[in-house]
Parts: C-alpha cells; structure tokens; sequence
DNA sequence: CAGGATCCGCTTTGATACTG
DNA sequence: CAGTATCAAAGCGGATCCTG
C-alpha cells in the first residue's frame, strides 16, 4: 500500500472524486494550496500571519499529510534561527486546475453573506 | 443571512476554495453529484443500491444538505408507497466542471492501489 | 418506500503550554 | 523560528430501531 487513506473508500462509480477530496479537502488545505499557488514558497510563520486563526497545530498537520501526499516540498535548512520553506511539488502543481475549478465557482455561486469575515462581523 | 456555513470560514485570500469545498465536501456528496450526473434523476433507494456502504442516515444528511445548499431539488410525489425523486438543479449542475476537474485529477493522479475496494481485497 | 430518532465512537479541530 | 505535547470540545460517520 502506497497511501493508507485517511478516510475510507467504497470505490462507487465516483470513487476518483472523493479520493481527490480526501487530499484536498481539510479544513485548510484548499487554502495553503492556494496560498502555494499565490506566493510560490513560503515558510512556516508567513502562512501563519496568512492565516490567523490556523493554529500551529493544525498548520503542521496539514502541511505533514500534503508534504506526505507528495502535494507539497518542505526544505529545511540546518541554520540557527530555524528556516524552513514550502512549495508545491511537481504533483501538487498539477492541482492547480482543479484548485482554480474551486475557486472559480465559489467566487461566482457563493453568497457572499455566508463568508464570514474573520473579525468584522459588528 | 442565507447560508450558515456548515464550517467556519475565515476568509483568507483562498476562501472561497473552502466554501467550495464546504459544500461537496462531505464523504458522499462528491458521489452523490457524481450519480446525479449520470443518471439525471434518482430516488431514495436507487442511492442506497448503487452505494450500499452509505447508510440512510448519512443519505439522508447528506441528501438534506445538498438541498439545503440548493444544489439538489427533492420532488415527493403523495402516493401511497411515498416516492421521492432526486435531481440536480440548476445551481447543482453549475458544479460539473468542477466535479469532473476532480474526477479527472483523480482519474490521473490517484495510484490506483490507494482506491480500496469495497470487497475484492484478498 | 423514505425517512426520523437515538446512541455511540472515531477523527478532526482547537486552545495552551513547552522546546530545540 | 518552527515546531511538539497534552487536553478537551465538536463534528462526522455509523449501527440500530422505529414510523407514516
């Protein structure tokens, strides 16, 4: 077995689609990717000031199962101060027609309203 | 408001991406779109013969969900042995480019070994 | 036939504190 | 800077039984 899947897959007919959500579909991981796509690298604090309410946690897990799933390169480099970047990989650039599919059609059939902003609801 | 989201959303750049997401990415609804697109219109048990891993309670939930979201229309016809069909509507069919851009993502991507399937593994 | 209602457990997500 | 460890809450997914 190459990737134990995170959830289970009863390969219906539509089987490809949800696994490909299953790699795509964390809470976070649509945006990473996309803020990968945006900004091509970035380290581990630069997604956090991105990303607010992400949690170190959650962004370390996240960025463990993408780097695991081969979406994402991590490089470390050996210095004091830690450095550490991140950007997609070869595989995780493929994504990108599907990542734009998202983000076109959330753009043109989400409701506005119901994207809450992060801390201007007054 | 119109939609509370399922999951809070704190929009950050890609945002919208996990709206997207919010709203197929449940564990069946990526399928359930996907039946949907084949075979235009479906009822309650044709779901449940064509995804017998899917119990009625998730079905339902995610039937629910779906119509809430205004993806699906649900048609009850008052008989006696009630029928209920299932189709996408308008807004719901707006979504094909995107499921297909997953399916054929997956299609390419996914190593077919990571697909278990439902029972055939010996 | 098409659900509704309950109960239960796993996984995901989150808040906080600590470390090399 | 870039994490790790722990703890707790919430949501998701599931099994089973019941009903109009």
């Amino acid at each position: 077995m190459s990737r134990p899947p995170r959830h289970r897959l009863d390969c219906a007919p539509g089987c490809t689609v949800e696994a490909t959500l299953g790699l795509i579909g964390g809470k976070w991981k649509g945006v990473v990717l996309y803020l990968l796509f945006e900004e091509e690298v970035l380290r581990f604090n630069e997604f956090r000031r991105r990303l607010p309410n992400l949690t170190q946690r959650m962004l370390t897990a996240q960025l463990r199962e993408m780097e695991a799933d081969g979406l994402i390169d991590r490089q470390v480099y050996a210095q004091v101060p830690p450095k550490v970047e991140y950007r997609l990989s070869a595989r995780g650039r493929t994504l990108e027609p599907v990542v734009r599919a998202l983000k076109a059609w959330g753009d043109a059939h989400i409701p506005p309203d119901s994207l809450a902003p992060p801390a201007a609801a007054a």
